[in-house]
DNA sequence: ATTGACCCTCCAGTAACTGGAAGCCTCATA
DNA sequence: TATGAGGCTTCCAGTTACTGGAGGGTCAAT
């Protein structure tokens, strides 16, 4: 198979694969005319790398959770713990991006919008009052 | 004032002053000794800037916001537009991140964490039955 | 033989810094 | 006066995970 056939079969872009194969993610072998020679098994893996990247793991987890994937001896727990550890981060930026939510709805509501300059937004992030 | 000063005064760390000056969002002139020389005034930005970072505004958004920080014929729509837009974007994140949580939470939960290699994360990840 | 759709590699760019190397400058102390 | 610590300078590279583009082979069909 071709990379365009596995792109459209596993959703990953043929952009992409390259680059998965370029950090070892993927070993597809090559064609006589250099092509490289996708298999199913590689469709499958690329499947499952697009579904991981979709939930937000990075490539590094997601070549852990790859060799988990193949490794017929895992724990189930060396998956629980990538996946638990991904989860608190993914809970931390959210609490984060709640935060700024808050502050910027804050500031949005009080600044009128208008056509003069005062600002409730600007008056927020300068450090000092707002010369004039 | 020197860089070090200016960085304890703004929190903003020298770094990151020189990257911001580097790509012009500030312009301290020059001692004699090829130091930089900074005034109270630049104190002001780069606080003005860290706190529009920390608000997870964009660089090209904190120039916007400076322009209009400094410039006294602003209207406050200008402002109330970059961050209203911002806004969206962080909320946009905030669905995002929710959604892998969710997802996340439940595989979490589903997975035993044992030492058997069964594991509802990889089962949900697969785009196959797992062999065996 | 040519066309169009593939495929290849390599290079550069993205966002916003951060770390480190190599080398002046300055000030205080021995 | 020398020296050492700490601060300052520039420049280069690395980070994350791709993505776009240039320049150029390959293949199948007309």
């Amino acid at each position: 198979m071709n990379i365009g056939d596995v792109a459209r079969q596993s959703g990953v872009p043929p952009k992409t694969i390259r680059y998965y194969e370029d950090i070892g993610l993927i070993r597809p072998n090559r064609s006589e005319n250099g092509y490289r020679a996708f298999t199913e098994n590689h469709v499958h893996k690329l499947a499952f790398l697009g579904r991981a990247r979709a939930l937000g793991f990075t490539i590094e987890d997601c070549r852990t959770l790859l060799s988990l994937y193949e490794d017929e001896n895992r724990e189930s727990m060396q998956v629980k713990a990538v996946a638990e550890e991904h989860l608190r981060q993914i809970e931390e930026k959210i609490e984060k991006l709640q935060s700024m939510r808050t502050t910027l709805t804050d500031l949005v509501e009080k600044c009128a919008g208008d056509h003069r300059p005062d600002c409730p937004i600007l008056a927020d992030l300068s450090p000092v009052q707002l010369s004039e």
